[in-house]
RNA sequence: GGACCCGUGGCUCAGCGGUUAGAGCACUCGGUUCACAUCCGAGGGGUCGCUGGUUCGAAUCCAGCCGGGUCCACCA
C-alpha cells in the first residue's frame, strides 16, 4: 500500500515501471479512451498496484471475491454492472482508503454449460449438425479421454478471454492470485472437502427421483429447472374396477397429461376427506394396458379441483407421485429409460419413444373404450434451464447433500446482523429458501468437472472413499477385492464454487493468505444467484473455516435493455459490453451503468445513459485540461503542494466558495459510498463537477473575470479543486481520472507522493464555510433570476444592463462582481425604479425597457404565488403544529413567514404604484 | 397456492415523515465557438397508481384495491 506516510518503501521499489509515456503526453481535445486504457490498465497490473502489500499490525483488509464468470462466455452487461461498476468502485475506494485490498480474480470451468459450448464448437469442426448424445462431438461420441482432452484444449482458449475482458473494464483484481475452478490444487482442495463431508456424514448416495435431461444426459437440481406454460392435451381415462362392486358404483376415472406412464402406475390416490371417493379407499382396480391390479389410497397431496378428483399414481416418473409412494411404501416402476425410450417395463409401448408412446397409449385405450375424453389444458412444465429439454423425472441412484444441518448457522448469521444483505429485502427471500432448504444433488452425469472420490467394489458392493491425500483405493478394505471402479459422475459446477472464498485462499491449509484474507469483506452479484451460490458460501464457509466467508451481500439487479427487455440472444438484444468500451470507453459504460440506480433494483441500459457518461467522462476531461492550461501559462512553480488547500487573504470569495463546496463533496461522496449508494454517488458527483465546478467556478476563475486575489491563489485553488475532484471519481471512472492526475501532478510538488490514484488517498473533509456557502447560493439564485428577466425583456447577452439590489442585499456586496461578470450587468445596491423580482428577501431591480402591462402580469402572478405560500405558512403556525412539531423546524416555519409577509407586501406596493 | 418488489414529469430513474418533489435524456427559446465537433443560459412539463387511515404534517408510514414484474411451490 502506497501512501506519504510510507514513501521509504516507495521509493526502494525501484522495479516499478514509470507511467506510460501515451498517457502522460496525451493531449486530445476530446477524451479519447482507447488512446490510454490498455496502457494505464497494463502499468497498473505491472505496477503491482492491485496486490496488496506486506502485512502489518492492526491493518484492516479489505476481500472480495470476484463472482467468477464461466470460463466460456463473454462479459454481458450484468457483468459489467456488477464487476466494472460497483465492485471495481468498493474495491478502489477501500485502497484509496488505506485498507489492504484483495480483489481475487478467476474463471469458472461451468460444468454443463462450457460442455454444451464446447460441444457445438466441436460439432463445427466434425461438420455434423447432431446434436446430443448423437453427435459424435458429444462425451458419448468421442469417449471419456479424448473428450476431456478437447475441453482443456478449449479452456485454453477461452480463459485468456474471459481475463481480457475484465482488463478492459478496468477491474482492479490481484492477478496474482488467478484461480480457475478446474485448476489442479482446487481440484485436490473439492476432493478433501468430498471427503470430509462424506465422514460427517452430510454426503449420502440414494435413489430417488431427480429431474433428467434428455439431450444432455445428466441429472438436475430443482434450482436448475425452469417452468414454462405449454398447452397439452388432458386425457380422463377409465380404470376399470378389479373386484366385484355394488351396483351403480362410479367408474374410477383419472385426468392425466403423461398417459403414456400409465404403464408404471403402483396406485391411484384420492384425497382421504373427498366424500365422492373416500369409501372407496382400499379397493382395487386395474391399470389399463398393462392390467395390473392397484389399489386405492388415500393422501392429503390430492387436489380435491382438479380433474376428478382421483390421480394415478407413477411413482416412477413425477416427483409429487414419488413422495405419495413413499409415504405409502408402493414399488417404483421404471417405464422409461435415459435416453427416453419405454422400457420392456412398458410391456406392448417397449422401444418406444416418449412421444409415440403417448399416442400408441391413447390408441390403445381408444380401442379399449377407456379413454372417456381429451381436453386442451394450459399448465406448467418443468425444462432445464441450459437447453431447455423438458424435464424426464426419473428414479436414479445419486450423491445428495444434506442441507437442514448446514442451513440452520446460515441462518442465524444472517438474522444475527453477522452478515448484512443488500438491499435488505433480500433477507426474506434467503430465509424463505433457506428455511425451507431441500437436499441438493450433487452428482451430474457429464464429465467436464469434478470427479467423485468415490470407488465402488464389484465383490461386494462397497463404498470405497479414501483418506484425504491418499491415493485412489486399488483394492477393497472390505474384501479386498481389486476390482474397483471409480464412480463416473463429476459434482455440480456450484459445488466447487460454494468452497471458493476459502478455497482460493489456500484452505484446507493454514496459508497466511487465508489467515489474512479470510472471512472477506463484501461479496457482490446478481440476486439471481443468490441461491445458486451466495447461499452455498455461507453454508460451506460456516462449515469449512467456522466463519462467514463475508459479512455484506451487495446485490444488483437485471440489466434491461429497450423498454424493459430482458437481453437475450434468442431476441438479438444483447448489448456487448466490449462493444460499448472499443466505441466509448470503459469510463463512460461504467458510469453509464452506475448512475441513477439503488441496489437490487432492475435497470434500463440506454444509449442515452451510455452517451451521458461519455459526455461526463469528456466534461471532467476538459476541465483537466483547462487547469493544466492555468498551471502551465503561470510563471514559475506554485508556492504550496497541489494537494494541500491554499488559504489566505488573496483567495477570491469564489475561490473560497469552491473550495469549501469541495471539502462539502467529499462529505457527501464519502457518505454515500459508505452507505453502499453508488447510483447516488455518481449522480452526486456529475452535480458538482458539472454544475458547481464547471459551470460556476471555472467560468468565475477565466483570467477574463479575475479581478481580485493573486495569479496563484487561483491556480492553487484550481489544481486542489482538480486534485479532489479526480480522487473522488477515480472508483467510478478511474481511466481519465489518473491520466488527468499523472499530468497534473508531473506540474508541481505533492504531500501524498502515490505513483498513481489507484493507491493515492481517499480525500478526508477538511473545514468547511458554511456561512458563505448560504450567501454564495443567494447570489447564485440573484444571479438567475437576473438572466430570466433579461431573457423575458428578449435582451442580447452581450447587452449590459443596469440592476439594482435592495431589501436585504446587503449580503451580497462581496459577490458584486459576480454577480455583474455572469450576468453582463452593472449591479448597484439600493434604489433602482423598475418592477422589482424577488429573491428571498432581496428585491432585484433589473433597468430593462418596461412594460407596464408585462410587468403587471409578472407581479400578478408573483403575488398570487407569494399569497399562496403565505396562507401554507399561516395555516400551518395556526395548527396543533406549534406545540407538536420539533422546536428546529418551528423556528424554520416561522422565520419563513416574516418572509413571505415581506414578499406579499413589496409586492402589493409594487402593484399599487403601476396603478 | 405462498412470498417479495415496483407503479413519481414524454422516457429512464433518484428521493422514502418536515422548504415551492429532483436528476439525466427529450422538448421550447436565447447565446457562444477563447477547456469541451460542442458548450453555456433560461424555460415549459408532475393532483408522486386509486381509496381510506395514522400524524401537527404523508410521494414517504399502515390497510384495502387496481396495474406491472420476480421468486418459491408436488397443479397430475
Amino acid at each position: 500500500m502506497y501512501s506519504a506516510q510510507k514513501e521509504d518503501e516507495v521509493t526502494e521499489r525501484t522495479t516499478r515501471p514509470a507511467p506510460p509515456q501515451a498517457v502522460l503526453q496525451y493531449r486530445g481535445k476530446n477524451f479519447d479512451a482507447s488512446a490510454v486504457e490498455t496502457f494505464l490498465y497494463d502499468w497498473w497490473d505491472a505496477s503491482g498496484f492491485f496486490t496488496p502489500g506486506p502485512k502489518t499490525p492492526g491493518e484492516k483488509p479489505f476481500v472480495m471475491m470476484l463472482p467468477l464468470p464461466n470460463v466460456t462466455g463473454d462479459l454481458h452487461l450484468g457483468h459489467a454492472l456488477g464487476f466494472g461498476g460497483y465492485e471495481d468502485l468498493m474495491a478502489r475506494w477501500h485502497r484509496m482508503r488505506g485498507e489492504p485490498t484483495l480483489w481475487l480474480p478467476g474463471s469458472d470451468h461451468a460444468g454443463i454449460i462450457a460442455q454444451i459450448v464446447v460441444e457445438k464448437e466441436l460439432a463445427k469442426e466434425f461438420g455434423t449438425k447432431k446434436k446430443g448424445p448423437d453427435s459424435p462431438a458429444s462425451q458419448e461420441g468421442l469417449g471419456r479421454e479424448q473428450f476431456l482432452g478437447e475441453m482443456w484444449r478449449w479452456m485454453e482458449h477461452y480463459k485468456p478471454r474471459i481475463y481480457k475482458q475484465l482488463r478492459m473494464l478496468g477491474c482492479s483484481l490481484d492477478w496474482t492470485r488467478v484461480h480457475f475452478t478446474m485448476d489442479p490444487d482446487m481440484q485436490r482442495r473439492v476432493r478433501i472437502h468430498f471427503i470430509r463431508m462424506y465422514a460427517k456424514g452430510y454426503l449420502y448416495r440414494a435413489d430417488r427421483i431427480v429431474h433428467w435431461c434428455l439431450t444432455c444426459q445428466t441429472t438436475y437440481s430443482d434450482l436448475e429447472s425452469l417452468h414454462v406454460e405449454r398447452t397439452d392435451q388432458l386425457s380422463y381415462v377409465r380404470y376399470p374396477w378389479a373386484e366385484a362392486m355394488p351396483h351403480g358404483t362410479p367408474d374410477v376415472v383419472v385426468a392425466t397429461t403423461r398417459p403414456e406412464t400409465i404403464v408404471a402406475d403402483t396406485a391411484i390416490a384420492v384425497h382421504p376427506d373427498d366424500p365422492r371417493w373416500n369409501a372407496l379407499i382400499g379397493r382395487d382396480v386395474l391399470v389399463p394396458v398393462s392390467e395390473r391390479t392397484v389399489k386405492i389410497i388415500g393422501d392429503p397431496a390430492v387436489d380435491r379441483e382438479f380433474g376428478t378428483g382421483a390421480l394415478k399414481v407413477t411413482p416412477g416418473h413425477d416427483a409429487t407421485d414419488f413422495e405419495i409412494g413413499q409415504r405409502h411404501g408402493l414399488q417404483v416402476l421404471s417405464a422409461i429409460d435415459t435416453r427416453g425410450f419405454m422400457t420392456p417395463a412398458a410391456g406392448p409401448l417397449a422401444g418406444l419413444d416418449r412421444d409415440r408412446a403417448r399416442t400408441a397409449m391413447i390408441d390403445r385405450l381408444k380401442e379399449q373404450g377407456l379413454l372417456q375424453r381429451q381436453e386442451p389444458i394450459t399448465h406448467n412444465v418443468g425444462i432445464h434451464d441450459r437447453c431447455e429439454t423438458v424435464d424426464e423425472p426419473l428414479v436414479m441412484k445419486q450423491w445428495w447433500m444434506r442441507m437442514a444441518p448446514l442451513a440452520k448457522p446460515a441462518i442465524e448469521a444472517v438474522r444475527s446482523g453477522t452478515v448484512r444483505i443488500i438491499p435488505t429485502y433480500q433477507e426474506k427471500v434467503y430465509f424463505e429458501w433457506m428455511e425451507n432448504i431441500r437436499d441438493w444433488p450433487v452428482s451430474r452425469q457429464i464429465w467436464w468437472g469434478h470427479s467423485i472420490p468415490v470407488w465402488y467394489c464389484r465383490e461386494c458392493d462397497a463404498i470405497v472413499v479414501p483418506e484425504e491425500d491418499a491415493n485412489d483405493p486399488t483394492s477393497c478394505p472390505k474384501c479386498r477385492s481389486t476390482d474397483l471402479r471409480q464412480d463416473p459422475d463429476v459434482l455440480d459446477t456450484w459445488f466447487s464454487s460454494a468452497l471458493w472464498p476459502h478455497s482460493t485462499l489456500g484452505w484446507p491449509e493454514q496459508t497466511d493468505d487465508l489467515e489474512r484474507f479470510y472471512p472477506g469483506s463484501v461479496l457482490e452479484t446478481g440476486y439471481d444467484i443468490l441461491f445458486f451460490w451466495v447461499a452455498r458460501m455461507l453454508m460451506m464457509g460456516v462449515e469449512n473455516m467456522r466463519d462467514v466467508p463475508f459479512h455484506a451481500v451487495y446485490l444488483h439487479g437485471l440489466v434491461r435493455t429497450g423498454g424493459h427487455q430482458k437481453m437475450s440472444k434468442s431476441k438479438g438484444n444483447v448489448v456487448s459490453p466490449v462493444e460499448m468500451i472499443e466505441a466509448h470507453g470503459a469510463d463512460a459504460l461504467r458510469y453509464a451503468l452506475v448512475s441513477g440506480v439503488s441496489a437490487g433494483a432492475d435497470s434500463e441500459f440506454s444509449e442515452g445513459k451510455l452517451e451521458n457518461g461519455r459526455r461526463f467522462v469528456n466534461k471532467l476531461w476538459n476541465v483537466g485540461r483547462f487547469v493544466l492550461a492555468q498551471i502551465d501559462a503561470r510563471p514559475g512553480a506554485l508556492t504550496g503542494p497541489i494537494d494541500v488547500a491554499p488559504a489566505g487573504p488573496d483567495l477570491t470569495e469564489a475561490d473560497r466558495w469552491i473550495l469549501s463546496r469541495t471539502e462539502g463533496a467529499v462529505l457527501e461522496l464519502t457518505r454515500l459510498i459508505e452507505q453502499y449508494q453508488f447510483g447516488e454517488y455518481a449522480t452526486a458527483l456529475q452535480q458538482f463537477l458539472w454544475t458547481e465546478v464547471a459551470d460556476f467556478y471555472v467560468e468565475l476563475a477565466k483570467p477574463q473575470r479575475r479581478t481580485a486575489g493573486s495569479l496563484d491563489s487561483a491556480v492553487r485553488t484550481a489544481a486542489y479543486v482538480l486534485d479532489r475532484v479526480l480522487r473522488l471519481a477515480h472508483p467510478i471512472i478511474p481511466f481519465v481520472t489518473d491520466t488527468l492526475a499523472l499530468q497534473l501532478w508531473a506540474q508541481g510538488q505533492r504531500s501524498d507522493v502515490a505513483p498513481s490514484l489507484v493507491v493515492s488517498a481517499w480525500p478526508t473533509p477538511g473545514a468547511r464555510d458554511a456561512a458563505l456557502e448560504d450567501r454564495f447560493g443567494l447570489a447564485i439564485e440573484v444571479i438567475r433570476r437576473i438572466r430570466e428577466r433579461r431573457q423575458e425583456a428578449d435582451l442580447d447577452a452581450r447587452t449590459t444592463v443596469q440592476v439594482a439590489l435592495a431589501g436585504d442585499a446587503a449580503a451580497l456586496e462581496p459577490f458584486a462582481d459576480i454577480i455583474a461578470s455572469l450576468t453582463t450587468a452593472d449591479v448597484r445596491f439600493g434604489g433602482g425604479d423598475s418592477a422589482p423580482t424577488l429573491v428571498r428577501a432581496v428585491e432585484i431591480r433589473v433597468d430593462v425597457p418596461r412594460d407596464a402591462v408585462g410587468d403587471r402580469a409578472r407581479l400578478e402572478k408573483e403575488l398570487a404565488e407569494a399569497l399562496g405560500l403565505l396562507q401554507k405558512t399561516r395555516t400551518l403556525l395556526a395548527s396543533d403544529f406549534t406545540t407538536k412539531a420539533p422546536p428546529a423546524v418551528i423556528v424554520k416555519e416561522r422565520a419563513k413567514l416574516a418572509e413571505r409577509e415581506a414578499a406579499v407586501g413589496s409586492l402589493k406596493a409594487e402593484l399599487a404604484k403601476l396603478g
